[in-house]
DNA sequence: CTTGACCCTAGAGTATACTCTAAGGTCTAA
DNA sequence: TTAGACCTTAGAGTATACTCTAGGGTCAAG
């Protein structure tokens, strides 16, 4: 199949597999005579493999030492996956932890506002930014918790 | 003072602060002689509302509409204020809930897993990312959920 | 008068993972 | 034969928020 089917077999775009390809994660089995990439159907599962890894939450990074692992499985050893899946779990629940914390402040800061159209020259959303009190958010190990994830 | 008491009374970087007045967040009230930014107890309490703000989670963007709501309490009133709070706990809602989710498929995929010295032959986290049976991740809004925060 | 700590600017680099563009070639069906 | 859908490459752009560099000026203490 040619790049574009295995794009839609796989939910990936031809683009992303491209850039797959770049990085070195996925190779077309063959080129046809006109230079179309030409993929198998164990290409299809190495696509779906990574598509997998990275909705787990996986690197790009993380996932090339999945797919070593998986290229030659006996070289390998469980450790070597369950290690990097324990420390996404860290990672994740650490981010969850961080996030919560979050919210509990934004509850408070919002709560505290009446929302309305009334003018702002006593709004406690404000006010609270201002004197920062009553928003103590416990320091996490990433000081700016939601700092990453701003460019939803 | 200068910036760099500045910077360690608001606990931001100067290069930090230099990038914020790029940004038309905050501004030196003055310059020296020497060109040298000036800075009064105002902008301190601007330079803090600006470091509580982002910890809360709020994007420059967002905080720019909290500074200029705080810059002219009387011309807004508290609904656009807490507009954005409520928007910021909706959306940091849906990140603990992905990653909630997350969190639950990657201890699936962990605790199957013996995580010892043996072969990966029969890894059960390799199989499981490839047959992807017993990892569904309900699809939410996100579809990358930690694809945005690898970045830590 | 020199050392070292500070300050200035403009602009480039970092992180991650895409996403898209330009400029062109290939293929299929009407 | 021509439109339209597909494919190719190299490389630039996107998002966000910094973070750092180069090259230079300022200032107080010894």
């Amino acid at each position: 199949m040619k790049i574009g089917e295995l794009a839609k077999l796989s939910g990936l775009s031809a683009h992303t597999l491209r850039f797959y390809e770049k990085q070195g994660l996925i190779q077309a089995s063959a080129r046809s005579e006109s230079n179309y990439r030409v993929y198998s159907q164990g290409d299809l599962a190495t696509a779906k493999f990574i598509k997998r890894s990275r909705e787990m939450g996986f690197s790009l990074e993380e996932v090339e030492v999945f797919l070593s692992i998986r290229a030659d499985k006996p070289a390998h050893v469980c450790r070597e996956a369950k290690d990097i899946a324990q420390l996404k779990i860290t990672d994740v629940q650490q981010k969850i932890d961080d996030l919560q914390q979050v919210l509990v402040a934004l509850h408070k800061l919002s709560d505290a506002c009446c929302g309305g159209n009334e003018s702002a020259e006593f709004c406690s959303i404000i006010e609270a930014l201002e004197d920062g009190e009553g928003l103590s958010l416990a320091h996490s190990t990433q000081t700016h918790v939601l700092a990453k994830e701003q460019q939803a």
